[in-house]
DNA sequence: CGCGCGATTGAGTAATTTCAAATCTAGTGG
DNA sequence: CCACTAGATTTGAAATTACTCAATCGCGCG
């Protein structure tokens, strides 16, 4: 079923890290050992809207979608959170705030947890983590901004090819419809611009 | 002409400063001495594409523009950069890249400047400085999101609306035609909901 | 006065939505 | 192996929304 045994997940956080900042092996401990590591199954949610949301979540493996379901029950497609990507509610998470959005398994996933006082106490603790979180947050800002520009400028269609270039393994993954809902379009549109 | 002295403007990102962190007065003093300021005027563009990205900016009084031109040229706003606002093509600041995007005057406009150098080394030697960019970063990283929502879940007409609502004086201050490309319409449509 | 810029209006066109119906597909139980 | 069902996908047709292009309007300023 997964490709990793526990052990390497954990190496896959570690690694994750590592890769850019420099921590001690130490530091490095003291980081991992705030985490918890959590198992979902297909259909469950991590957050659900109106809940609070307690954990920041690192993928370690499988995938997960962060939705906004509108008055008129449409769902809207915020990210597909894959392996080693971070992902939450973050409105709801800093200001400890009901959720607005749901984090839901689109595939059988593993994570890893880390509450707020948690993720505040490595950033000032660990000077290299505020900087980690740093960078996180500004590519994170960089790529709505630029999810932003292919809205606008973007025809459907180019935004669906470009978007499975970007992603290959993301169109056996995930239902059409989903894919809709991250396009920004009818699932019937989609359809028809699959030719 | 300017409602703040040089002086009292550098007051203004002092406290923008101090809101936010815990500094001493000398950190502060060392923090404040790498920016410099710079005055425009309007039509003046800060960031050109095709240009090396020197600087991030913190928006003293004034208001910006930030607009990414598409191929047959039409402009898309990214964002007014008001007040109190840090802003600049991130993308081509972090990476060291020519801009993509332009950074333009609206108003006459003072900033103050901060070259990635200088933003690398605060976050390194002053940790409330890290924190406090991680802060920025959050904050603007949720607002995109929510700004990507408001695309996919609301009908121009009542985004323009909230626009004006969020921020009252900008219907004043910038043309219609401004505003519909940060909207994401034609100004024809943007004419045409204004009723 | 007349120029120039922004805003508006009109008409035709293109893209997308909605709602409904038909089709396809994978998995289940007989 | 087949029939059956639930979910996903596709298709059709009408209605909506926004776009483009062109013409017109309104206004401030030299």
């Amino acid at each position: 079923m997964h490709a990793y045994s526990i052990s390497s997940m954990s190496e896959l956080l570690r690694h994750h890290i590592r890769k850019v900042t420099s921590l001690t092996e130490e530091e490095l401990a003291a980081v991992l050992s705030r985490f918890s590591r959590r198992s979902y199954r297909k259909h469950q949610s991590l957050i659900q809207v109106g809940q609070p949301v307690l954990h920041v979540y690192f993928v370690a493996s499988g995938l997960l979608k962060l939705v906004y379901a509108d008055e008129a029950g449409r769902q809207h497609l915020l990210s597909f959170a894959m392996e080693d990507w971070w992902e939450s509610d973050f409105q709801a998470y800093f200001t400890r705030r009901p959720a607005t959005l749901s984090l839901t398994c689109l595939e059988d996933t593993v994570v890893y947890c880390l509450t707020l006082d948690d993720y505040q106490a490595l950033c000032h603790e660990v000077p290299g983590m505020a900087l980690f979180f740093l960078q996180k947050a500004n590519t994170g800002y960089i790529s709505a901004q630029q999810r932003l520009l292919s809205l606008f400028t973007t025809q459907a269609a180019q935004r669906y090819q470009q978007l499975l270039d970007s992603y290959p393994t993301l169109g056996q993954r995930v239902s059409k419809t989903q894919l809709a809902a991250y396009l920004g379009v009818s699932r019937e549109t989609l359809s028809r611009l699959s030719k």
